[in-house]
DNA sequence: GCAAAAGTGTTTCCTTTACACCCATGG
DNA sequence: CCATGGGTGTAAAGGAAACACTTTTGC
């Protein structure tokens, strides 16, 4: 049989928002081991015996952070022969296989663990330097993917807490897209006008200025707008 | 090590569009052997040594079909354990992991080759069978993307001879879309306001009826709407 | 009172949608 | 000459973009 046998790795683009500082981050792991030792890559990990691919995507962000929410999707397979340098020259021993997955995580509640000599520590997206494999392209991927889910899936909430303000939604939106965007002003008279964010009336005062009220994602309320094509902009 | 070992499948959603008959068609082959033998399935096959998954792709499609023009595309990896019966039932034997692929090509130039017995045929997409495998489930997602693709990239032109009719364009996005998209008159002036159909002056006379400009798509005019969200609707 | 942030409203422009209508050809 | 399909134009409605203005708080 002239089948090729494969090892199956997960490669995770894990990003998060930090409004504070206004920054679009990914999760990125110094290498300990070859190939490409000391450099930075995703955090990815090989399938186990008897484990989903979701399960080991899952498994290996466990591993890193500590979160209470997420967004978990599968981006894109890599599999050309050649692609990991642990294959064989000649590409007929064991193939390396990678499916990457693509999450959003909260950034306040993502604590990193096993963070010993800073191994394991968020890039700002716009400045990450060379990656080990092909995980520079698989990142850009994912970047693409964020940005157009962001248009026309409710993944922002995913990360938001329970009650937020429309300027805390605003900034997300903002951070993840760049500032060429509708202004504060239409986006939040287009987002009330489609109905599935719900005012609790309740007031949050941050500084100076006018309170602000707190709104609430209503799942059942946008369920009208699933596969709808760009509810936002 | 508890590593999983997989063996890699490639699973193809092989579309095309009969513009006379207004159906859109999917190719499915019957299986003749084991699992799901006399069943009707997506064409697929297992990668080889020293073979990328879009070659292995490429390689069922060759066999089943002679094709002058397509567009092919990784749709979605499938590897959970249990997905495939061939998989031991505790799963710590080999692993059976699908990559499927989407592909669009021409109806009238695709030859159905080794067709004994009507082995590989068409089937309208909205009549196709219990298929063997989660074959339903990846031609269900296969066929999201081939609606969404259509909305906001030239795939169309993949399709359609280098002259053209706009009833011809026309006829490929509302037997894909369905009925309920916008009418013929508007769908013309939106496109040639876009500036990438470039009229050929040539006519065509198709029975009773004015004749028909012929048109030519111009990539290089439609590289600005690259990425850009709907173009069409 | 004044700066700062939240929230509302208005004006302009552009696109979408639903049609009506004209044009060129075969039979 | 009329049915048939190709092609053009237009009026009404709706949404996007820019921006001015009001409200409510902290200091």
């Amino acid at each position: 049989m002239n089948l090729a046998d494969f090892k199956v790795g997960v490669d995770n683009v894990i990003f998060s928002v930090d409004s504070q500082e206004h920054r679009l981050l990914v999760l990125l792991v110094k290498r300990e081991e070859n190939p490409f030792i000391n450099q930075w890559s995703l955090p990815g990990t090989l399938v186990r015996k008897g484990e989903s691919l979701e399960a080991s995507a899952q498994r290996i962000l466990a591993e890193k952070i500590r979160v209470n929410n997420l967004y978990l999707e599968q981006l894109y397979t890599f599999g050309g022969p050649h692609r990991d340098p642990r294959e064989s020259p000649d590409s007929f021993g064991v193939r390396y296989l990678s499916v990457s997955y693509f999450a959003l995580v909260r950034f306040e509640e993502a604590q990193l663990l096993s963070n010993n000599n800073h191994k394991t520590t968020w890039h700002i997206v716009q400045e990450v330097p060379q990656l080990g494999f092909d995980h520079n392209e698989i990142l850009a991927y994912g970047y693409q993917r964020l940005r157009n889910k962001l248009e026309y899936s409710p993944i922002a909430f995913e990360i938001l807490p329970e009650l937020f303000t429309l300027n805390d939604l605003y900034q997300v939106y903002s951070t993840i897209l760049g500032e060429n965007f509708a202004d504060y002003s239409n986006f939040r008279s287009r987002l009330l006008k489609l109905g599935f964010l719900i005012d609790t009336e309740k007031k949050v005062s941050r500084g100076a200025g006018r309170p602000a009220s707190l709104y609430r994602f209503d799942a059942e309320a946008f369920a009208p707008f699933k596969d709808k094509p760009f509810v936002f902009v």
